[in-house]
DNA sequence: GTACGTGCAAATTGTTTGCAGCGTG
DNA sequence: CACGCTGCAAACAATTTGCACGTAC
């Protein structure tokens, strides 16, 4: 299942003859390896040296472009001065929830929004093609840690 | 009316020992005139010079961040490389249409996101304090381009 | 061998900071 | 006179670009 992942992405690339190369598919292994979180390109940067000391942040920056690109990975703002990423993938549309107190980010499954989307496809005439949710507030936990205190 | 926004502003920086410069009253004006636009800092300097060319654009990015800090104004992230800002005043919460093509801003009366929170509440235990949403899409003024084409 | 890819260093861009001087309560 | 506020220039941080070399079809 996941070799099919990396051959969906290597045809995509294929199709524009860009390459998979040992950089890109290192990359696209940090990204496997750290689903549960949202990576910027300095983090990145940062666990793939562990792997492959001499890959350059550059190279970072252009392949991130590059998956963005092709819609493999994508790229979101939470507000802490520098974009992070996630995979795209064939995973269910999904919401943030960004804690005010500790920073954490949490998906939530996409809903209810269908409704929301044909009133203003209506109302406006535009035609939607994405759309990104983002609650801010703050987490169970941190509500815990200043419950006790 | 107006009088009141400005006199209530004037109360907030007050009540925090601060003043209301004539280059802070210049940056309110210019948000003014412009509320249908979601102006950048860069642009507010612009803007702001053709009325008093001694300004300095650390003072714009003082000013946005301490309007900011007394919630007169919302910074927004249209993934265009730098922040942009809005009233945030008595206006009614809203959503924001973003047009892949033409990158005009258009805005939505808020609506149907009580019950969207409300289930996320109570499923995660977090407490939703704020959000922001945005469609991505066509607007009808390109879509009607593409059509005559 | 012709593109694409890379690492490195330098350049760019949006934003922040340090500082000396100004102005207002 | 104390302190907030300013303009200017320098500092910073995230990202981009130029370039010469490497490497895969």
């Amino acid at each position: 299942m996941r070799n099919k992942r990396l051959k969906d992405i290597k045809e995509k690339l294929a199709a524009r003859d860009y390459r998979l190369t040992p950089q890109r598919e290192l990359i696209l292994e940090i990204f496997a390896e750290n689903s549960d979180r949202h990576l910027s390109a300095e983090e990145i940067y940062d666990l793939i040296r562990q792997k492959n000391p001499d890959i350059g942040l550059a190279t970072v920056y252009r392949t991130l472009e590059l998956l963005e690109d092709l819609k493999v990975i994508q790229s979101i703002n939470f507000g802490d001065g520098c974009a992070r990423y996630e995979f795209t993938g064939d995973r269910h549309h999904h919401h943030h929830l960004i804690c005010l107190e500790c920073g954490e980010v949490e998906e939530v499954d996409e809903d209810l929004l269908e409704k929301l989307e044909q009133s203003i496809e209506e109302k406006h005439g535009f035609r939607i093609t994405d759309h990104q949710v983002k609650f801010y507030g703050i987490c169970r936990r941190c509500q815990e840690k200043f419950a006790t205190t």
